[in-house]
DNA sequence: GGCTAAAGTGAGCCGGTGCTCATGATGTGG
DNA sequence: CCACATCATGAGCACCGGCTCACTTTAGCC
């Protein structure tokens, strides 16, 4: 691949993740094109549909929030590790129509199915450190806290859901988790 | 208005609320004439703008809905009432895409803004009732059950919350709310 | 430097959607 | 029953967004 076709294709990449994470993935591929600073052409040479583009942004997001929660899993205080992850997706998804997006993907709409449920692992291992630590009820399951998790980011992407608010209503729902 | 005009009139809102129902706000104009049995001029001689039939659906949606919450804040066992309320919603929400739209319609999009501050007070009232029967916590802020509730509404419509999950993630936050 | 394949370009095609308007149909008061 | 205002109709317009492709530019190798 020649240096300049990489170099495009990188800043493609950057300016969709912008893009998008602004004004979902109902935004134009020129928009994202004229970000990037290249010809629509090119947008398509790269991503040939507008939905490839789309799964790329997602796949990379999700691949960084798995990686997070995998370190979280592994260095983090297992009583506080599940609801640390929580604060973080949220607060993610509250700048990022994209993280909301991807989540509630279940029926395949961006062809992300696969990293959603690769990051539903991770979550299962925080769940399971934080019952084993006595920070989470034991009946509690992985379903559950992703339905929560799904909700909560769809909602903070939402008017009002300023920092204050949104910690008090996690805090409601911490509450709800615990013994 | 003339007899005919009525009755169409109310076959288009009608077929409206099915159609946005099933397939959100961006469900086209030609499919609710279609279903409503009226050609597209009908349907725009009636509602002058698609945003029309649109906020002209939520607003009865909405109104449906507060009525209810004021039904309910009158006769309804405190302890349970605002419960019985959530439960009611979110699984309205679960196959009315209308319901979630409406709700995250903070910034006016549907023009819908009141009527959603006006369902707003019967739900206060369903939480001050809660409190005062000593179900739910006292430092609980109305804004945060509304946070609650749409952030649970937006997640009902997506993949996989069938209703054993809706209910048992409901649990997880009625124990969130309660002292 | 010259050559070639790879990459970039952007006007334009096409399908879809909100909305209009000239024309025809119809309900209704007198 | 008739005249007329009200209403219904649907082809068509304007616009938008995904995507294509003939053509131009350029990177990289000799």
């Amino acid at each position: 691949m020649r240096a300049d076709a990489r170099r495009n294709r990188a800043r493609i990449l950057e300016a969709a993740a912008a893009v998008f994470a602004e004004h979902g993935p109902s935004a134009s591929t020129e928009e994202v094109a004229a970000r990037a600073g290249v010809a629509i052409g090119t947008v398509f040479r790269h991503f040939p549909t507008k939905g490839d583009l789309l799964a790329a942004i997602m796949k990379d997001l999700l691949a960084r929030l798995t990686a997070e929660a995998e370190t979280l899993a592994k260095d983090g205080d297992p009583a506080t590790a599940l609801f640390a992850f929580f604060e973080r997706m949220v607060r993610e998804a509250a700048d990022k129509r994209t993280v909301a997006g991807a989540l509630s993907d279940g029926g395949g709409e961006f062809g992300v199915a696969a990293p959603v449920q690769a990051l539903g692992e991770p979550i299962g291992a925080l769940l399971a450190g934080a019952q084993r630590a006595g920070a989470v009820r034991e009946d509690v399951r992985l379903d559950e806290v992703l339905a929560l998790l799904t909700g909560l980011c769809q909602g903070a992407l939402h008017a009002g859901w300023d920092t204050g608010l949104r910690g008090r209503t996690l805090a409601i729902v911490f509450a709800g988790l615990r013994p």
